[in-house]
DNA sequence: TTATCTATTTATAAGGC
DNA sequence: TGCCTTATAAATAGATA
């Protein structure tokens, strides 16, 4: 775990394997007395190798066996519920990997097209060279913030109201809300006068997809989807 | 470990301790885990806690069943031969800590003696304001520095013999010796003409101080020391 | 072989939510 | 309570001595 990840694998090298043996028993050892230090509970670990005649175990011989006899004195069906075994532990890690992966590939996703989408306003149009795929998500990212900003002047709206009890009508400056929510992208040179009915336009594209109640799920994460607009046909 | 280096003590804030305990199991367990697969072995990790009624082991409870067989068919004091218990444990720890206090003190202390040689050798002279304490250890600097250059000039004269066989008088610029091997130091508008014929000169301060077989010891890390030249008297 | 030395990876203490 | 995030401490792989 240094230097270079190391895989969770069986060491081939002999030299390797026993020095890493040798490092990770004590650092082992280390952490059951602190465990147990710090949390005032009773604890021990086994350790067979073939490198020591005896198996190396913490705490004591005599706080082992404690621990033993109060482990023996359980029914096997007892002393397999609360367990850790290798086989779940495994598949945790798994699942564990693979939730982090789709995580991080949505995030990617969502950054990819918040630039696409500065870019179509640095053009003030839709670029040529888009793909339908990004088109797409496109649409749901502008959606998303439209409903954001939406959300945002009702909460402002309501907020004005209380305090000042006046109902007046309220004109949004869409840019401004844009600028605000998108930190990152300020000072492209992005200065558009998009000043629109947000309350009007929010759902445009939602609708013109017709996507139905799917509209709230994020699509990024699979690239290959398919929203039921444009049919899969479309793009082989 | 993190956020704040943690004393190895009991935990006396319940939620912290508990919370403590959750991460640190787990962390045990993987441990476990990973020390098994990697190095191939039988290990097995048994934890109390009031937060569960069952005990945590690792790694299936047959796993643990086999391991405990083995280790129950052991006498017992073959059992103890190997142990790591909690008095041990906890000796170790403070030996290393102590061994660590050690070795910093004494490198410590020769940087500093190292920087009042420089000034020395900026200023010309012994600077007046010095203690008899720190004379000492730069004696033993100076002459460790000459000893060591000596070592150099003779390692490349039989170097230069064997390649050229050319036998000659080796006359050793001193200063650029020095330079070579405080790299450190460089820059500080040292070029001070040291041409001493290093052969004769390098037991000057050793021989004055008359101080027997004991000048190959590092005098750093005991800041009170006696060498038997200054009388302790001396410093009272 | 065993101890040291670093660059990295992991583990995790505090703090938010 | 329990999970997430973040800054920091600890563990440790690989290279050397």
């Amino acid at each position: 775990m240094t230097r270079k990840k190391v895989k969770l694998a069986f060491i081939v090298n002999d030299a390797s394997r026993k020095a890493t043996y040798k490092k990770r028993k004590k650092g082992l050892m280390k952490k059951v007395g602190e465990l147990s230090t710090l949390c005032g509970i009773d604890a021990c670990a086994i350790v067979y190798s073939p490198y020591d005649p005896q198996p190396e175990v913490w705490p004591s011989p005599i706080g082992v066996q404690r621990v033993l006899a109060k482990f023996r004195r359980m029914p096997e069906l007892e002393q397999s519920k609360k367990m850790v075994n290798q086989d779940s532990f495994l598949r945790q890690r798994i699942l564990k990997a693979k939730e982090q992966v789709k995580k991080q590939s949505k995030d990617n996703r969502e950054k990819e097209i918040t630039q696409v989408m500065f870019q179509c306003l640095s053009a003030g149009k839709i670029l040529p060279n888009i793909s339908m795929v990004d088109l797409n998500d496109l649409a749901w990212l502008i959606d998303q913030n439209l409903k954001d900003i939406n959300r945002r002047i009702e909460t402002l709206t309501k907020k004005a109201q209380s305090q000042a009890q006046i109902v007046a009508p309220v004109v949004p400056d869409v840019a401004a809300k844009i600028e605000e929510k998108e930190e990152g992208c300020h000072g492209n040179g992005l200065d558009l006068d998009m000043n629109i009915d947000a309350m009007e336009k929010q759902n445009w594209f939602t609708n013109l997809l017709n996507n139905g109640g799917g509209d709230e799920a994020l699509p990024f994460g699979d690239v290959n989807h398919s929203n039921g607009f444009w049919p899969n046909s479309f793009f082989h």
